[in-house]
DNA sequence: CCTGCCCAAATCGCATGCAGTTGCGCGCCA
DNA sequence: TGGCGCGCAACTGCATGCGATTTGGGCAGG
């Protein structure tokens, strides 16, 4: 599935346009409502139309990318309340990641996850983009641990939602603590009960979510779409 | 993707394969391992394997359908243990729906869901695969009226996925309880506290499972790819 | 009778071409 | 100056064509 496929590393094109764009969009290089038209996609990946189309269906189908028929393809602007939803999933979620591998890892796991957090450290002060990026492989390689394909691919998946969601309605940053709570994560994996564990999670991604999207001025110019979204429905 | 795009009715071959692949694959006329030859769907659907094509690449993004470069895609063959995950995650998803449901859901919306349990009533010596899909309806419809378009798409796919894994590793059937446990759930998230619903939806998900999944003789020829598989991880 | 090789048919990967739709800019009119 | 409508360029939707790859079945050899 999915997660096979992103698996690039032969010559697979397709799997090369959607992990770029995706991290394009991860790092808020890409900001929701920007254009992704078919023809200077594939000029910029050097494919043809075809390839660059089907991987806007495969983002589409991620929600990463929004697709109106006969129209440009542009990056999905989630709502807060997008992003509200994103984060509950997520917890939900994050929590099995969890409970699965509480009292289970291995001591160069561990290693692993811990380098993952002092890469975050050490981009700290560098731009918004990596941090976000970096936090963001920190929860995937958690979820890959399990070895549970399933449950990967939507953490995955879900996780760039959270990123995207972060990156265009959250204040500029935050990560400082996130990396203190990364440390505490790993410690209370490896050695807590699962219950502790998820609980921390939790209260780790509502303390993401809450410091990023509610505290600050989340809307701009272009929440109006948001705010005239109910009276379109119909 | 699918709550937007489903938006069908005009010309939308694409999305009407994919409706059909996926009804087919739920009501157990497609069977996991059953190929799809790009050129054959395209010609019985009336439509070139260009779109064909892209529906297999929304599928298998779903998970239904598996992908191999240069091979003919077939259904997916989930194997027991993609069944267990899927479940769990089932669970944690459809947790969080009646949570959100819970002790608002008017009286119209009561008698429609009461009305698709009826329909499950009635079908109940008929074809498993009409079992199956209605049940299924049940969840979803339940989803819907959250009205949250993320979680919609989530529990959406994930039920697909477990019908797709009812129909290949169940038992023939045994869907006479869960209509009962559909119309204790109905009352329980109308009237009662949303811990409760949420407990009494992982209970019914759980019996499920179990009943279809753990009791029966769930592997035949093919599932020695399953178990030749962690051999063939590295 | 079973095994292994080789070739033709089936099928996929991908680019390109054409037709239909959108929307943007420019000129016109108030 | 500001609003409106028209026409063209850009873009998408989709089919088809060609080369590459797999498959499975027949034939030769053991």
């Amino acid at each position: 599935m999915t997660a096979s496929k992103a698996r690039s590393g032969d010559g697979d094109r397709f799997g090369k346009i959607c992990q770029g764009i995706r991290r394009a969009i991860l790092e808020a290089a890409l900001m929701p409502g920007d254009r992704l038209p078919e023809d200077s996609l594939g000029e910029s990946f050097g494919v043809s139309r075809t390839i660059a189309r089907h991987a806007l269906g495969q983002l589409a189908a991620e929600g990463l990318v929004e697709l109106r028929r006969n129209r440009i393809a542009t990056v999905s602007a989630p709502t807060p309340s997008d992003a509200r939803d994103i984060f509950d999933i997520r917890v939900a979620l994050e929590r099995q990641v969890v409970q699965h591998l509480a009292g289970t890892l291995t001591d160069p796991q561990v290693a692993e996850l811990k380098a993952i957090v002092e890469a975050e450290h050490a981009a700290r002060h560098g731009p918004d983009g990596a941090s976000i990026r970096l936090a963001t492989e920190f929860h995937i390689r958690l979820a890959e641990l399990t070895r549970k394909p399933i449950l990967i691919r939507y953490v995955t998946e879900i996780c760039y939602r959270a990123g995207l969601s972060l990156s265009s309605l959250g204040r500029p940053h935050s990560s400082e603590c996130a990396i203190n709570e990364h440390l505490a994560l790993i410690e209370v994996i490896r050695t807590g009960p699962s219950d502790k564990a998820s609980q921390m999670m939790a209260e780790h991604l509502e303390a993401v979510a809450s410091r990023a999207l509610l505290g600050g001025e989340g809307r701009q110019a272009r929440d109006l779409v948001s705010i005239l979204q109910p009276y379109a429905e119909d």
